[in-house]
DNA sequence: AAAACGGGGGT
DNA sequence: ACCCCAGTTTT
């Protein structure tokens, strides 16, 4: 039996219930693909209802400010999602009418939308006959095809989009697509997959040459940085706060979080208050300052370790607040977007 | 071509 | 500790 027809029987089988299939509205389906991004389902679900009840249009996602939209994302990482869905929104109300592009190539333009995103989209909404290629179908084709072209080199792409071109059911690319993505997240998943059950166990070749866990291939990643953090959390006698926002600096941009400072290694108070940017916050005046907790929190992100001290500097008069910076009520703390090493804190501590 | 970009969950 | 996840953008 064709590869496609035999995928296809499998998908309607054994497919999970998943909200984004109950429909093809372009935004529900653009809203779900960028929070499924390098994201679990398990883990972008609720973030998508969420989503779909604050704004359920792409005119309320549009209409919102970009803060709210990325307090809603808080917790799902990779942020410049969350800012640039916003901005796609606003642009695609304001320049198109609220009328989404209809094919790969016009998706394709949109921030935020990658070719695996475009040919998802208009595949699913448009039946337009482009295959996708994630992380499930890249470990599907590895395996079954015998591809060894590491996944995540330069020709990958390449590669595999065209063998999927030859495979996929031109006249049901929408149901191919998610059932090669599915088929890859449920059987052939990436650890021990129970390959006794699979329909493809008498053609794969990974499983016939005895390279299922050999493959995909896949190039090692760069190695994991240690940073060093210093968080002050200034507090004013008016029950005030001292917070800032991230721009321009790598992680968690546009997130709020404490006055930092980045050191080499771990520092003491002692050498800490010998900084500049302390001196600026307690403008020689009296202070009080504790160490929230001895050990440092190592906070894991994919490609750095945050070794982090959190530090209560209580002062007796505003410093000058700088570009950025911005004194709020204790109480509102849990308005504002932040990292989750921050939130953590935030909900230990207040 | 590589690196940057989060956080959670599994082994 | 290392891998993976309905990837995209920047360097």
């Amino acid at each position: 039996m064709k590869f496609s027809k035999k995928l296809i029987i499998w998908y309607l089988e054994h497919q999970r219930n998943m909200p984004w299939r109950q429909t093809k509205d372009p935004y529900s389906i653009w809203l779900s693909e960028i929070i499924l991004q390098q994201t679990r389902v398990s883990q972008g679900l609720p973030y998508y209802l969420a989503f779909k009840t604050a704004f359920p249009t792409v005119f309320e996602l549009a209409a919102a400010t970009e803060e709210e939209v990325l307090k809603l994302w808080q917790g799902l990482g990779y942020y410049s999602r969350a800012r640039n869905l916003h901005y796609t929104a606003q642009y695609i109300v304001r320049e198109l009418n609220g009328v989404f592009p209809k094919t790969y190539d016009q998706l394709l333009k949109l921030k935020g939308v990658g070719d695996y995103t475009a040919s998802a989209i208009a595949s699913i909404c448009y039946n337009e006959v482009v295959p996708v290629i994630d992380g499930n179908v890249y470990r599907v084709l590895s395996r079954v095809f015998g591809l060894d072209t590491p996944i995540n080199s330069s020709p990958a792409l390449k590669e595999y989009k065209s063998l999927a071109s030859q495979l996929i059911d031109v006249s049901r690319p929408a149901t191919f697509n998610q059932a090669m993505m599915e088929f890859g997240a449920i059987q052939c998943k990436p650890q021990s997959p129970d390959c006794t059950i699979c329909p493809f166990a008498d053609r794969c070749f990974a499983l016939q040459h005895a390279k299922v866990s050999e493959l995909p291939v896949k190039l090692k990643k760069t190695k994991i940085k240690k940073r060093y953090f210093n968080y002050f959390v200034v507090r004013l006698p008016d029950n005030t706060l001292l917070i800032q926002q991230r721009k321009n600096v790598g992680i968690w941009e546009g997130l709020y979080e404490f006055p930092l400072i980045e050191s080499n290694k771990l520092m003491e108070p002692e050498a800490l208050e010998k900084e500049e940017a302390f001196s600026h916050l307690v403008r020689n005046k009296s202070f009080s300052l504790t160490r929230y907790k001895e050990a440092p929190i190592v906070h894991k992100l994919s490609h750095q370790h945050l070794y982090t001290r959190f530090y209560v500097l209580d002062i007796c008069e505003a410093p000058n607040l700088k570009v950025d910076q911005s004194l709020i009520p204790v109480a509102t703390i849990r308005d504002y977007p932040v990292p989750v090493l921050i939130g953590n804190f935030i909900e230990s501590f207040f």
